[in-house]
DNA sequence: CAGTGTGAATTTGTTCACAGCC
DNA sequence: GGCTGTGAACAAATTCACACTG
C-alpha cells in the first residue's frame, strides 16, 4: 500500500484496485489446492470460504479480471488458475537476487513457495567475504563485489532485500542503479527509491505490534467488564517504566 | 474485523482505525531513531519524511491518539515515544513461543527486532524430536508435546507459527485450545479460528506475486508507449473489458 | 433456480485547507 | 510566523441486493 500509486499518467489503465490485486494470490492458491484435488468447478461462496474472504468481495474483484464464471454454476477452476496466472504475470519466469544470506535470508532462499510460483531464486548475495562460495540452498552464495553483474546477466529485475537494516539502503542503491525495479525489503527501515521502482515491505516486528495492541484491547475489554461488575475503576499506573515517562503534560 | 463493536466503549474515544494502528510502529521506529540520535522534537513533516508517509496523514493519525503536539513548534519525541509506545501495548512485556523452528522459525528466533520492543520469546517449539534440547539463539527447543504446558506456564498469549503448511491448521487448534488469541501466521495457508481470536498473516510469495504484477504492469506500459506511434483500441466501450480472452485455455 | 455480475449504498481511509494556538 | 489539529471534501474499498442468465 505503501507501494508508489501516485504519479499515474492519463493513459486509462486496467485499472484493477490494488486490494484486489492484494488478494489474488491467495485465491489462486485456493484454486490450485483445488486444482490438485481435480475439482473441476467452484462457486464464490465456495472459493471465498477457502480463501477467507466474502463472497461478494470475491465476485467483485472477479469481474475487474472479466467475466471469467458462468452463471448457476461457478468458476471453471482450470481455467481461473490460468486467467489470474496471467494477470499477476506468473505465467513468465521472475529470476530473483537474493541479498543477505543470514538467517532470514537462508530461510527464504530454502523457501518452497517461490519456486512454484515462476520466481527462480537467480543468485544469492552476502557482504561476507567467508561466504562465499557456500551453497545455500544448493546454490552457492556470491560476493556483494559481483552484484552489478549478476542482475545484467541475468535479467533480474526483482530483488529481495535481507540484510541488516543499516545495510538496507546501500544494497537499494545498487539494486536501482543495476536496474532493479521491484524491491522486496526485509530490512526494519524505509528505503527511498526513485519513482518508478516498487518497494514492498515486510516486517515482522510490525506486525507483532498490531497484535499486540489488539491484545492489549481484549484485555482492557476484559478488566473494564470485570470493573463494570465491581464497580471499581483499576489505574493502570502501577505497570510499565514508569521512570521513563517523560513529564511534559499531563494528559 | 473485530468482533461487532457497534459503539465506542464508555472510558475514553478508543476508536483508532485500523490503518492508523498499522502506522503507528512506523513511527515508533522513526522516533525511537530520532531519540538515540538525542533530538528533541520534530515537525509532522519531518517525522513523516523519516516514516514514509505524507504529514497530513501523520497528523491526522496523532489527533486519534490526542493532542500530543505544540503548534508552532512539532511533537517532543521522547513524550510521543512513550504514548505510542503505551497505545501499542509495548510497556508491557508480551512472551511469545515460536512454533516451528525451521530456517525460517530459527530467523525470528534470531531476530533482534523482537526482544527490543517487549516481545520476549518463551519458548522454542518443534514437532521433530531429535531438535529437542537444542540451543537456538540461545534457547533450547522444547518438543510439541509440551505446548499446552509451556504456554501455561509463561502466561503466552501471541504465537508465531513456521510450521509447513500442513501442520499450521492443527498447532493453530492447540495454540487457541492452549489459550492462545493472538497467532502470526508465517505458513502459507488460510488458518480459521473462533471469534475473538486475532490472525495475522506474513506471506512471503504473496508480496513478490504483487510485485510482479506491478513488474508486468511496467513491462506493458512500456510495450504501450512504444505502440502509441501506432493506432491504439482504447478501452473501455462496452461492458467487460477483453476481447482478446483465449476460448478455454487451463495451464 | 442457483449463482454470477454489477450498480448503488455504505463504510473506511486519505487529502485538503484553514482556523487556532504557541 | 510556523505548525498542529481537524472538519469537510474526496477517493478507495467493502457490502448490499437484485437483475439477469445458463
Amino acid at each position: 500500500m505503501a507501494t508508489g500509486r501516485t504519479h499515474r499518467p492519463a493513459t486509462r489503465s486496467r485499472g484493477i484496485p490494488e486490494a484486489t490485486v492484494a488478494r489474488l494470490p491467495l485465491y489462486l492458491r485456493a484454486l490450485t489446492a483445488l486444482s490438485e484435488r481435480s475439482v473441476p468447478t467452484v462457486s464464490s461462496e465456495e472459493l471465498a470460504a477457502a480463501a477467507g474472504v466474502n463472497s461478494a468481495k470475491l465476485r467483485k474483484d472477479f469481474s475487474y479480471l472479466g467475466s471469467y464464471g458462468t452463471r448457476g454454476v461457478g468458476y471453471d477452476v482450470e481455467y481461473l488458475v490460468y486467467q489470474i496466472s496471467r494477470e499477476l504475470g506468473l505465467t513468465q519466469d521472475w529470476p530473483v537476487v537474493i541479498v543477505g544470506i543470514g538467517n532470514l535470508g537462508a530461510a527464504l532462499a530454502n523457501y518452497g513457495g517461490f519456486a512454484s510460483r515462476g520466481f527462480r531464486v537467480a543468485a544469492l548475495i552476502d557482504a561476507d567475504p567467508t561466504m562465499a562460495g557456500k551453497p545455500v540452498a544448493g546454490i552457492a552464495v556470491q560476493h556483494t563485489d559481483e552484484l552489478e553483474k549478476i542482475i545484467d546477466d541475468n535479467g533480474v529485475s526483482i530483488g529481495v532485500i535481507a540484510t541488516p537494516a543499516g545495510a538496507a539502503q546501500q544494497v537499494c542503491d545498487r539494486l536501482v542503479a543495476a536496474g532493479i525495479t521491484s524491491i522486496l525489503n526485509f530490512a526494519p527501515t524505509v528505503l527511498s527509491v526513485p519513482d518508478g521502482v516498487d518497494v514492498r515491505k515486510v516486517d515482522l516486528s510490525i506486525e507483532l505490534q498490531i497484535l499486540a495492541f489488539h491484545e492489549q484491547r481484549k484485555a482492557g475489554e476484559e478488566a473494564a467488564a470485570e470493573a463494570a461488575a465491581v464497580a471499581q475503576v483499576p489505574r493502570e499506573s502501577g505497570k510499565g517504566p514508569d521512570g521513563d515517562v517523560p513529564a511534559v503534560m499531563p494528559a
